[in-house]
DNA sequence: TATTCTCGGGAAAGCCCTTTCCAGAATAAT
DNA sequence: ATTATTCTGGAAAGGGCTTTCCCGAGAATA
């Protein structure tokens, strides 16, 4: 193979020329499908293709037809479990389409995803994806905006996960509802007294699952202290430090601390724990996503599952899908998971003013299962 | 932008023409730096450009140019973070290079790694590398090797994260050094009775860890029990399954037992603690990686720490490099952290035959510390 | 037998760029 | 003033492929 006296790869034309044929029938050959190509000659080809270990140029190919096999997903942090679930579910389905998935992390700067569509963009790829929150910086969301609409307006298609305000197909998880239902759920386990780890201050999935949550707790009418909502870093170390804050606020300690992601939960998690604040016994915590490799933490952590992988298998699909040009939505609704990190609270230590909400029964939870006993 | 009556993407030629310019000078503005262009036509070429909205098509560039900017990443499990974790390093040098980072999961079948390279190949990638431990399929590797070896020869660089059996630049953590290190501070523990949770039976980063374990405890004298090696896939799952293994083969437990990898030592635990089996009261416990999702458990799990971020920089780096031709093997060392899931086995409880080893000294062991209080 | 169809093959135009080569102008050196 | 040396710009030849268009030969139809 690669036999070529100058070291240098195979061209289609080097197999004509071995095969004794024209360019023309070579490349048929090679494309088998595009037209017939006599029995013998077909032969010379293939055999020529073998002894020269020819493989097709796909940037020549691509050039030449004018598509690309390519799509790129951006993802803010490809190391957080997160985001590296969702990354599967994509990889599943576009490697089952025979597509090249390109990816990167967008941790560095705001710009970062918009210069990646545009990258995406002189690539000619076929589609792009966005995948994680938006941020409320609303100049940076507009150039984002911008730069996709360049890139769909030149034939690309493109997706995100995460909230619907890019004009694009989304894929959109509902924080909201999510952190409602987990809000109630853990109100009918007799919590009165919450904390938030919100998250940062910028970015939407914290404030919608923050939001949601204050709403769950209003339809119990229990209140939501503002100063009881920190914000601090996506991650184990920001919800460390901001379960310092809560505790360097004093007393009396929350009944029980939503931190609005699962990761953030364990760090808060070990806060607690380096505290000597027992959980659940002192102290309820509840997370939110459901990050499979924490599903074995200790006290199991009552979150809020998403469908992580199929959050990206949809997307890739919604992305691939040929039909229907304008923007589609598709909600995805998570589900509340009590386990034991939020026992219910002895009534014994219950506030006098608890009650069910009056408006909305809460029979109008979303089902809670507690899996894995 | 993007004015073409046709909806098309513009051209250089249609920038040329918009500019009133020849192709050349066009190119040559739009690559600035190859050569000079007057100052006036510069203007009109980059007005031109701003109209049209006009991006170069990287694909034919890379066509004429013949180099690419493309690097493909194979590794088995993007979500398992072990490896999400090297594809953050990965992905952080190769962004900083400026070149694309293509990514692919090869949990389907043996075969798709060699594919992933033929794919590669194809794109005229400029390199490719593999994560994830070989495994011995000797057949399977015969045909990666040959594949890579046609990679490397039409002009691409190859390295892997894993075994050195490519023939290809290799970032070797050490496994067999590790795992003996490890073995050696658990029997200076006290532990004598050893059990391990092997990982699936062909995959060789499993054997050698296996290996060094046994290696290890033998400087003690300690022997390590065949039947007390069970094998099981490498993820939570496989350590629970496991971990069931050896509660069924019933009485007398082990001291200790040694995971292959922290996800699966996290699957053993919570077989543990489900059959009511104190960590580390009852049994010790420890794992391999030290994954940074995992540092919170409860209890705290001994393991060998290696530095996944930089397994995924220096592959990338040593694929990027464009010196030394010859492929380079990086060894990285992993470093035995003591954490509470293996207390000191109280001497008591140890059997009588217990000493260290003769022929070499504990304090030949790698420093062993305890982060995070 | 004459006429129309396939059918298999090649020449060549195209895809979108880069880069070499060449020509003319402007500047420098003698 | 003449030659030699830059500079600038354009024409055109690539790069490696696909695909249209055309042509001759054999098959099918009348």
């Amino acid at each position: 193979m690669d036999v070529r006296p100058d070291g240098q790869r195979a061209t289609l034309q080097d197999v004509a020329d071995r095969a004794g044929v024209s360019l023309a029938t070579a490349s048929r050959v090679v494309n088998d499908g595009s037209r017939k190509v006599g029995k013998d000659l077909a032969d010379r080809v293939n055999k020529a293709v073998a002894e020269l270990g020819y493989t097709a140029n796909l940037q020549a190919r691509a050039v030449a037809t004018g598509q690309s096999t390519m799509i790129g997903v951006a993802l803010r942090d490809i190391s957080d479990p997160y985001f590296s679930s969702i990354a599967a579910g994509l990889i599943e389905v576009a490697d089952a389409g025979k597509l090249l998935v390109c990816m990167t992390s967008t941790v560095a700067h705001e710009d970062a995803e918009r210069e990646y569509v545009a990258l995406m963009r002189a690539q000619r790829a076929r589609a792009v994806v966005l995948v994680g929150s938006r941020s409320d910086n609303t100049a940076a969301r507009a150039a984002l905006r911008a730069e996709l609409d360049a890139f769909t307006r030149s034939g690309g298609r493109a997706a995100c996960v995460g909230q619907n305000l890019l004009g694009v197909d989304t894929v959109l998880p509902e924080n909201r509802a999510g952190a409602e239902a987990l809000a109630r759920a853990l109100a009918a386990l007799g919590h009165r007294r919450f904390a938030v780890l919100a998250g940062p201050r910028s970015l939407l999935t914290g404030q919608e699952r923050t939001n949601g949550f204050r709403d769950g707790l209003r339809a119990w009418s229990v209140p939501l202290d503002p100063a009881r909502v920190v914000h601090g870093d996506l991650s184990r170390d920001g919800g460390y430090q901001a379960m310092s804050e809560i505790l360097a606020a004093g007393e009396p300690l929350p009944d029980c601390v939503f931190a609005v992601s699962d990761i953030m939960a364990v760090g808060a998690l070990a806060r607690l724990r380096s505290a000597g604040v027992d959980v659940p016994g002192d102290i309820a915590l509840a997370g939110f996503d459901d990050i499979p490799t924490l599903r074995d933490v200790y006290p199991p952590l009552t979150t809020v599952r998403l469908p992580l992988r199929r959050l990206g298998e949809i997307a890739a699909r919604l992305v691939l899908s040929d039909d229907a040009p304008q923007p589609r939505v598709v909600p995805v609704p998570g589900e509340v998971v009590l386990r034991d990190s939020t026992r219910p609270r002895p009534p014994a230590a219950r506030e006098p003013e608890a009650r069910p909400p009056a408006t909305q029964p809460p029979a109008t939870q979303p089902p809670a299962r507690r899996p894995r006993g």
